[in-house]
DNA sequence: GCAATACTTAGCCTTATGGCACACTATTCG
DNA sequence: CGAATAGTGTGCCATAAGGCTAAGTATTGC
């Protein structure tokens, strides 16, 4: 478990789901109020800022109440974090002693 | 919901999980037998196998069976995936007609 | 061919996830 | 101040996720 983090956990969970995904998406072009990111989802407010909830509490997104409007708004950083393991992970598979890939999975097994 | 995808939901999913994760890491390094693979993991083979079909079902590795052992191997194409959605990601932000941004979170509200 | 090996299948359990309705609070507008 | 707006809080529900044990199957080594 060398490489455990908790924080990539929370990352790759927040972006699993589309909504989440699409609310990322939206973010990257400014900030928005909850009201206005809920525009076109197919589910209730109370639905949709769970959402919010995991996109904060993952470190993806930062909010703040103003009068009655909550502002959203992306954290890019924290994206960075798939990237750094992405990055790992291609330096992994660089890293080995090319013991040559004979390994072929044809249709012999199908279940 | 313009830019939903099943293959990037399954392949977040995966990657969400520490085990699997580790799974993707070890076999960054080359193909390996299921029973090699679980050696470490803190938990039962036949809960070590879930992951591998996890993997296996989303697209992240593909496995075969020769004999009585089955071995796997890391599909990189898939994690390209991930670096689509990233690139994309990137791509939204520096087009946003740079609206300055004055948004800022300060401690004011906390719940 | 019998035992050991390497999974597999099945069923069960607990917790997490994602959605809902309904009721409530806090702001802002007229 | 009273109504409309923008969230919030609570509780409920169904399904999925991740783990276990126990028992079964298929190969391989002696």
């Amino acid at each position: 478990m060398a490489h455990y983090s908790e924080a990539l956990d929370g990352v790759f969970t927040a972006l699993a789901d589309p909504t989440r995904r699409e609310v990322v998406r939206r973010l990257g072009r400014g900030p928005m109020s909850v009201g206005d990111l809920a525009r076109g989802f197919p589910m209730t407010l109370p639905s949709f800022m769970k959402h919010v909830r995991t996109l904060e509490a993952n470190g993806l997104i930062r909010t703040a109440k103003a009068g009655r409007v909550r502002t959203c708004a992306l954290r890019r950083e924290r994206l960075a974090l798939v990237d750094d393991w992405l990055a790992e992970q291609r330096r992994v598979w660089e890293a080995r002693t090319d013991r040559l890939e004979q390994f072929v999975t044809d249709p012999e097994e199908q279940q």
